[in-house]
DNA sequence: ATGACGATGCACT
DNA sequence: GTGCATCGTCATG
């Protein structure tokens, strides 16, 4: 298992989104390997940091390599890592196939279908106890622990969910066939 | 001080 | 497939 060195992170958000599909993925040891994400790439109105720094998304102004979380729908997290670009983009870790650490994710969703423990980004989120409280957190140190895929993934691609703005840049990127992903895609799959 | 609006998930038809 | 709870954050007055 390689882990991540963080330039990795330091380039534009699209090449990391693609390049994160296999990447495992373990918060205090519980997660695997990630199955969907999308990119927020600078000058992208639907990034949170398109319109600058607030308060919310302050370490989305800085250096990448971090963990940027916030809340949705006044109820959910979401999990984003910072990359390069001015201002910065970003990726949301949308879902991760279940491995490690299953019956801690199971107690914290309040159940054990393993389809639906990471299926999401906030179910995600708090199947890996992931918080506001990791919210600017390196991640290359604990409890963050980012390990190289084994292969080449075949990868899905289609539009990013949810958005209202730029909600057709296909900016979301999946390993094909996948029966963890959040929502299947579209159609078939690409390079 | 207040109102609009979500990078969602879940219950229900 | 559709409806909507729920509340922090941000923009505005």
């Amino acid at each position: 298992m390689t882990p991540l060195q963080v330039d990795f992170f330091a380039r534009d958000a699209v090449t990391v989104a693609k390049a994160l599909i296999g990447v495992r993925l373990l918060v205090d040891g519980v997660g695997g390997p990630i199955v969907e994400t999308e990119a927020y790439d600078r000058d992208d109105p639907a990034s949170h940091s398109f319109n600058g720094p607030t308060k919310r998304n302050a370490v989305m102004f800085g250096p990448p390599g971090f963990a940027y979380v916030y809340r949705i729908y006044g109820a959910h997290w979401c999990l984003n890592v910072v990359c390069g670009g001015d201002p910065r983009g970003a990726v949301l870790i949308r879902a991760l196939e279940p491995t490690d650490g299953l019956h801690a994710m199971a107690e914290r969703r309040g159940t054990s279908e393993e389809r639906l423990l990471c299926s999401g980004p906030g179910k995600l989120c708090q199947a890996l106890a992931v918080t506001g409280a990791h919210d600017g957190l390196a991640l290359d140190a604990p409890p963050f622990a980012f390990q190289a895929a084994d292969s080449e993934q075949a990868l899905a691609i289609g539009p990013r969910i949810g958005l209202t703005k730029a909600a057709d840049t296909p900016w979301r990127f999946g390993a094909a066939g996948s029966r963890f992903l959040s929502k299947p895609f579209p159609k078939g799959v690409a390079a």
